[in-house]
DNA sequence: CTGCATCCGGGCCGATACTG
DNA sequence: CAGTATCGGCCCGGATGCAG
């Protein structure tokens, strides 16, 4: 990218990460070393080339290394970016409340959300395990000690499990809609939803969020 | 921009503030509503076409207004962007060790990058004011209850005061760099500097920055 | 099959000229 | 002052090729 020029921290920032799929590129690293074959499968839409160069580019900035596997992985200041992603996801979450259309969507983006959701330590949070399934793909999420975090797979006996379309569920996660809409939207709830209030999600901004499209797409909430 | 078609709150985030010079923006419209001429002058380098279609972009999206006065304003949701772009400030802080070069700098950039480490309340934080001078044009920060705040302008007798080139300037209030070097730097100091510290700044990741540029550019601390 | 490099068409960007 | 118009160039997007 063509430098900004501008003696000042944003830019000089946007200069290291401010081209295009960029940042999402560093989102798929925030799960963990990836090859260059998952990076593809997790960025729908880049072009091959384009991957390859962003990657070049944030390693002669620091932010990424290959290692020796062949994985690419966040430097230590590069895995400082998880908290302004975290932080801009939660800028970002109203424009969740549109519905899906024809948007790709991977099931690990999830842990994302997640993570910006719950990245906090809450002592009067509940001790809580809740199995998300989306595209028959489950993760579990784990509340325990006032912290939440989010794994691959099952565990044994979750307290809820939430299966169906991820609008549905990323809105009972955020306590954005009651557990009848949410069925309404298609998610199955296995076990008490209203548990799911003692996960203590961060308040997203009370100021609201973009102004509802003017054509007739339904919001969440 | 294109929009990356994806179910995902960063990559919906992107589409509304993903493009080029669009953060930059925002960080003009963070010191208040600005005329489209001010914000020309605080975005040295952008084509006034870009400009307008820029504000034109956010203003569909819901970040921006356009006030009966003829300046562009931040909407309650914009305004949720500065703690974004405050910790993306402190992530991107190291960068700001490379000098100036032949880098634009505007003195009221200095706001943001105090916002950005000084943005939190912290009791055992000292009452002081400071006042900064770079390029003739004074600000002031003002240090009580344990907040910080910065204007435009002098106050009659500031505790200290700092004069001098940017980087050495802010490398003081970083506290990454002690008087002799700053005073090496060109930075001119009234009072006492010691009590800077009392500032406390918040402290940057430690986990480093980027790696020293290959060239012989020299680092600030 | 993975991990790219190359090529090419189109759109976004950058710079300047111009208008109310 | 507050933009609009225009145009060249570069970055991006999509397809293809190819070496290990």
């Amino acid at each position: 990218m063509r430098s900004y020029r501008q003696y000042c921290a944003l830019a000089r920032g946007l200069d290291v990460v401010g081209d295009r799929w960029t940042l999402l590129l560093v989102r798929e690293l925030l799960e963990g070393p990836r090859r260059y074959r998952d990076l593809l499968d997790g960025l729908p839409g880049i072009a091959t080339n384009l991957l390859a160069e962003r990657l070049r580019g944030l390693e002669a900035s620091g932010v990424v290394v290959r290692r020796d596997d062949g994985r690419y992985a966040l430097t230590p200041w590069g895995q400082g970016l998880r908290e302004v992603l975290y932080t801009f996801a939660r800028w970002a979450a109203p424009l969740m409340a549109v519905p899906l259309g024809d948007d790709a969507f991977r099931p690990h983006w999830l842990h994302n959300l997640v993570g910006a959701l719950f990245d906090d330590v809450d002592p009067e949070r509940a001790n809580l395990t809740v199995e998300l399934r989306c595209e028959d793909e489950p993760s579990t999420i784990i509340a325990a000690a006032g912290r939440v975090r989010i794994t691959h797979g099952s565990v044994p006996d979750p307290d809820v499990v939430l299966a169906g379309p991820p609008n549905g569920v990323i809105g009972l996660l955020a306590g954005r809609i009651d557990e009848a809409f949410a069925t309404d939207l298609g998610v199955t709830i296995i076990g008490d939803a209203r548990q799911l209030t003692h996960l203590r999600p961060r308040p997203l901004p009370e100021t609201g969020g973009p102004p509802p499209r003017p054509t007739g797409t339904r919001s969440l909430g």
